[in-house]
DNA sequence: GTCTATAGAGTGATAGAC
DNA sequence: GTCTATCACTCTATAGAC
């Protein structure tokens, strides 16, 4: 019996091939083999092609970040936590370093205009949830943007150089870096005391 | 009369074919017609084909940031002053945020194996040359080293953020941002006292 | 019969190597 | 310019679920 697949099916796979190909790299015949499936099945899937489904990919890229972070940032009654969570669900997605941004990869490339509605809203959604949390914090607003768009450039930042230094851990250390920098710190109680 | 070229003064219009379109992306024609050269003159002066091109593009942003950069901060006897230059060095060369860095693409893509050894190291000598500097000033080696770190980070995702947000002016702040955090203040003296 | 998923031969254009 | 390989994509054909 054979189980037949859909449209959602194919997306973590196509996900996958573009973000190690980038959108030229992602050639067809690639994309057929990581996805096990023939052209026809993928042009029945995404009749616009390549650029459909470098769409769905990026939509899909959105999704898990406005569930997991947009969201939490913007309506968590606890800011200090939905940052916390930021930086958890930032190190996990994109695998302690182990990964990269496909947005950001598409940000750098000619590619980006055709997608610039997408990655821009990505960036910019990211940026001002962040700066809401920042604010919930007691920063004004001026220092709150300020720390937002460093801490999301900053992560892309992190990507290339842990890529370029082959140093997946140097993502690790700038999370951190960043988190320390902008959240209160623990005020640790040693034990007996 | 026709001035006969040299491999020399292909490179810059090979850098920015490779800026623009990326490794996969920069094809022989597109590279013909931004050289003015037919593939004839290319693989005369590049035997080695589009790699080798890559490569001497590679060498020539390496030489640059050697000359402009990396030596200044290693070498310059006031660290202050090599730290502000390689600022204001890096804003001229990213053309204040125009411009993408193509080790930086590179490193994220699949060539970046191919061209791993170049990458790693012009982002090593980089950091490395920094977190000197940043001794200099006084601060521990540790201390240094994350500087160092961050700084060369930031500026790749500070490019990044750039062009995502279609913002030139945010590799600005972010440059600036970084200088007051790593530099002691300048003491502004109103006049009169 | 109809709808959805699949397979893959075949299109012209273009790729990089030489 | 010439080569072969591969590109994105089109088209026809077919399988099984309802």
């Amino acid at each position: 019996m054979k189980i037949i697949k859909e449209r959602a099916d194919v997306i973590p796979a196509l996900t996958e091939v573009f973000r190690t190909y980038g959108y030229e790299g992602a050639s067809l015949a690639l994309i057929g083999r990581h996805t096990g499936l023939g052209k026809g099945s993928l042009y029945h899937f995404f009749p616009g092609g390549k650029e459909e489904m470098a769409v769905a990919v990026l939509d899909g890229i959105d999704g898990w970040f406005h569930a997991h972070v947009f969201e939490p940032l913007r309506s968590d009654a606890d800011p200090v936590h939905a940052i916390e969570a930021m930086f958890a669900a930032t190190d996990h997605y994109f695998r302690s370093g182990e990964r990269v941004c496909i947005v950001g990869v598409f940000a750098l490339g000619d590619v980006r205009d055709r997608f610039a509605k997408r990655i821009n809203a990505y960036f910019t959604v990211w940026r001002d949830a962040l700066a809401d949390a920042l604010r919930g914090l007691g920063k004004d607003d001026a220092v709150a943007r300020d720390a937002a768009e460093n801490i999301v450039a900053g992560i892309q930042g992190a990507l290339v150089a842990a890529r370029a230094l082959d140093d997946p851990a140097l993502f690790g250390r700038r999370l951190a870096a960043m988190k320390v920098a902008v959240l209160p710190a623990r005020t640790s109680v040693p034990e007996g005391f």
